[in-house]
RNA sequence: GCGCCCAUAGCUCAGCUGGAUAGAGUAAUCGGCUACGAACCGAUCGGUCGGGAGUUCAAAUCUCUCUGGGCGCACCA
């Protein structure tokens, strides 16, 4: 309908043009927008006010010769001039139907578009460092990445969605330690605990499996792994010292072939904890990308190859330095250590090598918005390596600060002080979760309350759509019980008996969805999504209190019923594609 | 100090690539179940869109500046 109306006001354009009123060289490209007050129409054009001036004419003027040289269509009942010059559309609400049996003949796919035409986008999103369980930080960008690879999916794109795999570094060798220390506490030695190291429970876990698993074969006594060890923080030492004695003592005195096992138990048991986790949360992977496998089949070897020959590679005080600043960076970044060793960026840069010869149309980086400041350095390494920087798109996610009641929530991995996303999930659900994280735009701060979201649960905003679809089956399940029956095809062909004000603006919702589901995907927002299930199930319950549906007169009883039918539809292909319930009862 | 993000009703947030009277939820007050589920609906109350200047026929939206918050400025990841 929409674009119906575009093309309509294209051809009066042109028509102008033609007889010489308009002379343009380009044509605007916004046109038409659904009006927000049904006194203004179904849809607004605002295009004599944007060509008065090129036009040279005031833009009412411009606006009746616009109207003029409309063609005639009897899909738009009337056409008006409004305010400064607006051009107001009114739909024939016989055209509006039309969408209650596109919805019922498309069902589920009712919505989905092509206009994504198959390219391939990938999608990196998550990516915490395996170093302990997700919290409820990761939680966001979690819903956030699953949400909008999900949309694009939707309208029509190929979907890669990938987990870096931070398995190599200093973190991973201080966490395989703080599992090591833990595990010498099971087998009874007296340890004390590094201030640098992880201090999660769950490390105390992992532990005890292992001990179970293998008994004593990783124990070392305390005396051999204390031995001329620098002191810790607490008595006067410096904390990265002492972790990084520990780190080499515990390699030393396990070997590289025992002290490689004892890491990846610990790695892969975290990864495992991580993986479920994202399932039960509505968040599955095409891939999951090791950084390790980059740094051993030689790719950052490779990539720093590639940016030596192209020139931007060079030596200063031991160490190799990429020359980013000349590519938008503030400045130039070390790739290689003065002791040999790649840094984090260096893998990085591999990996993002990797994902262009891949040949994806897009790449798109979803990361914590503390990360901001690491997008010119990517950006960088993307023009080095000769690729266009428009495939790469970082989205940012702010923080969520959380506060049970006033008092905020402190959040550190290393201190294990933090509130997993397994603990939200089950404090209030995957659902409630899912929805409270995407109804906010990623951009915006987020104020999340546990004590809120805990206790108050019922006044969640999912229920109230959840309750909207339930309540639609409830309806279908009364129709039953008075042995009625549903008319499906007599609702179909009577549509005209909905000529309630709720319903023409139920309908008029609807008809918005397709619309709604393409803005949030190419957007990247699916808060927009959230926010218009919301205002559906609004308009759904407003006229359920208005009306009744399960009414004697059998035609306009089948009419309501088709109506509330393709409510659900919607409700449930929206819900869905956030991966969101949509129940049946509650 | 430099850079990025944010600021809209008491609180939590929408506001669609600048558009017509800035909207929801929640809190407060009042009203609606002999009804297809009241986990709902309706009404009232509540706003200098952080301040100021500019661009425009039109600014919450764009530009500049100031204020106030968040984050980042490693041979950490």
């Amino acid at each position: 309908m929409k674009q119906k109306i575009e093309g309509l006001i294209i051809q009066a354009v042109e028509k102008l043009m033609a007889e010489g009123v308009l002379n343009l060289d380009t044509t605007p490209a916004i046109m038409i927008e659904r009006t927000r007050d049904a006194q203004h129409g179904d849809f607004a054009s605002n295009l004599a006010l944007v060509l008065a001036k090129p036009a040279k004419l005031n833009p009412r003027q411009l606006a009746e010769k616009i109207i003029a040289a409309l063609p005639i269509n009897d899909a738009i009942t009337k056409i008006e001039l409004a305010g400064p010059g607006f051009i107001n559309f009114f739909v024939n609400p016989n055209m509006q139907y039309a969408v209650i049996k596109q919805i019922h003949e498309l069902g589920h796919s009712f919505g989905l578009s092509t206009i994504g035409k198959g390219k391939k986008i990938q999608v990196e999103f998550v990516s915490a460092n395996p170093t302990g369980p997700l919290h409820v930080g990761h939680g966001r960008g979690a819903a956030y990445g699953s949400a909008v690879s999900d949309l694009l999916e939707a309208v029509g794109f190929e979907v890669h969605r990938e987990y870096y795999v931070n398995d190599a570094g200093r973190q991973m060798d201080i966490l395989a330690t703080s599992i090591w220390l833990r595990y010498l506490e099971v087998c009874g030695e007296h340890v004390t605990f590094p201030s640098n190291a992880y201090r999660g429970d769950y490390a105390r876990t992992i532990a005890s499996d292992i001990y179970n698993n293998d008994k004593d074969n990783y124990r070392r006594t305390i005396e051999l792994v204390l031995e001329d060890i620098p002191a810790d923080e607490p008595d006067g030492g410096d904390k990265d010292e002492h972790i990084d004695a520990l780190i080499a003592r515990m390699k030393t005195l396990l070997g590289p072939v025992l002290y490689r096992e004892f890491f990846q138990i610990g790695l892969a048991t975290i990864l495992e904890d991580i993986k479920l986790d994202l399932i039960e949360f509505g968040v599955d992977y095409q891939q999951w990308f090791s950084e390790r496998q980059l740094m051993d089949d030689s790719s950052v070897e490779n990539a720093l190859e590639r940016l030596r020959i192209g020139g931007y590679l060079y030596e200063q005080e031991g160490a190799t330095w990429f020359s980013s600043s000349q590519l938008g960076d503030e400045k130039d970044r070390v790739v290689i250590r003065e002791n040999g060793q790649y840094t984090y960026f260096a893998s990085d840069i591999a990996y993002h090598m990797n994902k262009l010869d891949r040949g994806f149309d897009q790449i798109i980086d979803i990361w914590g918005a503390d990360h901001h400041g690491y997008v010119p350095r990517v950006k960088a390494a993307i023009k080095a390596l000769g690729a266009d920087e428009s495939k790469l798109n970082v989205l940012l996610v702010q923080f969520a600060v959380l506060y049970r009641g006033e008092e905020r929530v402190q959040m550190s991995t290393r201190s294990g002080e933090f509130v997993t996303l397994r603990q939200l999930r089950s404090e209030v659900g995957k659902d409630a979760a899912r929805f409270f994280y995407l109804m906010r735009r990623s951009e915006q701060h987020m104020d999340f309350d546990l004590k809120l979201a805990t206790s108050k649960s019922n006044d969640n905003p999912v229920f109230y759509v959840q309750y909207a679809h339930a309540r639609v089956c409830s309806v279908l399940r009364q129709l039953d019980e008075k042995g009625w029956g549903k008319n499906l095809l007599l609702g179909l062909e009577n549509l005209e008996k909905l000529t309630e004000e709720h319903e023409s603006s139920l309908l008029a919702t609807l008809a918005r969805y397709p619309e709604v589901l393409e803005r949030s995907a190419l957007q990247y927002e699916p808060h927009q999504l959230v926010i218009y299930l919301r205002d559906l199930a609004h308009d759904f319950h407003t006229y359920y209190n208005a009306h009744q549906f399960l009414v004697d007169d059998e035609v306009l009883r089948n009419a309501r019923l088709s109506l509330i039918c393709a409510v659900k539809q919607v409700l449930a292909n929206g819900l869905g594609l956030l991966s969101i319930n949509a129940p049946e009862s509650m």
